[in-house]
DNA sequence: ATGAAAGCGCTAACAG
DNA sequence: CTGTTAGCGCTTTCAT
């Protein structure tokens, strides 16, 4: 900035002020300042200017995992609100693994970023001390936790499988499993799995058709492995939620090898709204999160947490979440 | 810092070295300064720290979609090799648009990353110029381009889709139609249609079976469209390739949805190794291009590079590709 | 519309 | 093993 401030003959902090686009620069010492630093090939330092200004301009972000169609949604929605706000973002990925959580938390707060996006999970108890100590806001996505941090952009797991089960007792299935979320890595999973129990038992039914899927990430294949331990097991089951559509895939397509006909031998649901459950044969009956809609929402809220200095109180952002009914379990 | 070398009685040095891990640092004395940071709630500040070392720690990665299980494994991998050598990554999305790629790379470089890692694309000019500007290694990943800006780790999407052209060939195929690649904000879609123009003229056969799946990112939704138009302009063809296997299970799952036997009434192939592959029905014959070890061996030459100062020569790394014969090609 | 001085929080370099 | 000094590249503040 120096060299460029020279060999254009005004001071550094004109250069500095033209490259913010200050409006009190003479438009034409800017104009000569940008073709100078064209020319030079500079590129500004945002190090130095973070630093100067106590701002970095970056949102530090966690998932369990980044290859999952719906977390790269929303983080591709947060990510598109948050640089219209200039801001930037730092992502991490925790592998479904609390402290590995913790280990990137703790290298992520030392960026100063401006505020911090987590997936709910299952905190140590050294991530939950750094959560309260630190001043930037924290926002947890993608649950709705009883005692939440602070800030809160989601929906109720337990709740939606609730309503997967509603609609399945609706259609005169008495018999039903539920496969995955045993995984302790995977909280949105084990409260998956509790909204299943809770709705089987509030309708009176058998709620001990628990079927493992191993642990998370569980995909495809283990829903595949699962329809084979289910079936084993439980042979009169007539219908099954999963705790995601790729599981849920995996088990049509084990179905399929097993001659099982969906939804008249076994009804099957999803979960997340993949784009897998709209092709499929039969197409996925699930609940569509709209994983997008919780990056947009949480940008939103952080951009509006930054323009106000004092503390907000603690916002609850609820999702809304559709039940998707199609022919897997029509 | 200044704070806890006042509360602790010694100097900011030696704080500074305390947090290091250096060697040289009194155990007791540094045994104190910990704790007393840990009381303070103190937290290290990078920023200020990259500005001096000017050493940001940063390696800024561009991907054309984050929302893509290969794209997402390599940068898994990168990161983790990246990670054991105190790089963090700066991800950024360019959504296939070039405009968006020059952008995002302009402010990716002003975060000074140690490196910088590319998707290849055709990149506008001015992102050209920025490229040859920097002093930072640059690194194309997911192609071998004929004129590499400097560094490449990849493998050759046109002879992936050669060779599995040869082994539709060599089982009996002559009517191959190609699905995808036609959009021109996908140059490695495009690399593989080119790929099978050649490999069929090789053999003698009619090229001109390809079908246009739409503007990328293609997925299965556009998979089955294109099955339709493939059977109206061309119904006598035997065997179809797709640009990746997202779009083959779109054609696997409209075909059974239409009564068409696979490979019995057409053979399909994908591209891409992805987990629907292993579980459709039938399982999908594929290339796997192996996307983890692209980002591992992207992220061990980042390291190499960043070791010696001096420049080295551009370095030239093919990733092995393995062709994958199932069920649907058989 | 522009400039001079000071300083953000850390560490290289040197000294002891 | 520890301390002092200076400075990374920018921007705040105050002055003109």
């Amino acid at each position: 900035m120096a060299d460029i401030a020279k060999a254009v003959g005004v001071s550094a902090m004109t250069v500095s002020r033209a490259f913010r686009g200050d409006e009190g620069v003479n438009p034409q010492t800017r104009a000569r300042i940008l073709a100078k630093a064209e020319e030079l090939g500079y590129v500004f330092d945002a190090t130095a200017a973070s630093l100067r200004q106590n701002r970095s301009g970056f949102v530090a972000v966690t998932v369990p995992s980044i290859n999952n169609a719906n977390f790269a949604e929303t983080v591709r929605q947060l990510s598109r609100g948050l640089s219209r706000n200039g801001l930037q973002i730092l992502l991490a990925n925790t592998e479904y693994d609390p402290e590995e959580e913790e280990r990137l938390i703790g290298q992520l707060l030392r960026r100063k970023p401006e505020a911090l996006v987590l997936t709910v999970g299952d905190y140590t108890r050294r991530t939950r001390q750094m959560l309260r100590a630190t001043r930037i806001p924290v926002i947890e996505i993608w649950d709705l936790p009883a005692q939440p941090i602070r800030h809160v952009v989601g929906f109720s797991n337990t709740a939606c499988i609730g309503r997967l089960v509603d609609h399945l007792v609706a259609s005169g299935y008495r018999d039903i499993a539920f496969i995955g979320g045993e995984s302790p890595r995977d909280p949105r999973g084990g409260q998956r799995r509790r909204g299943f129990v809770e709705a089987m038992r509030r309708h009176g039914l058998d709620d001990t058709r628990l079927v493992p899927a191993g642990t998370a990430p569980v995909g495809m294949a283990e829903g595949a492995q699962a329809l084979g331990a289910l079936l084993d097991s439980q042979p009169e089951t007539r219908a099954v939620v999963c705790v995601s559509d790729l599981v849920a895939f995996g088990v049509i397509s084990e179905c399929q090898r097993r001659g099982i006909g969906i939804p008249g031998d076994l009804a099957v649901a999803g979960f997340g709204n993949y784009e897998i459950g709209r092709i499929s044969v039969p197409r996925l009956t699930t609940i569509d999160v709209h994983a997008g809609s919780i990056g947009s929402k949480a940008a939103d809220l952080i951009v509006a947490l930054l323009r106000q200095d004092s503390d907000a109180a603690p916002a609850r952002i609820e999702i809304q979440t559709d039940l998707i009914v199609r022919e897997s379990s029509a």
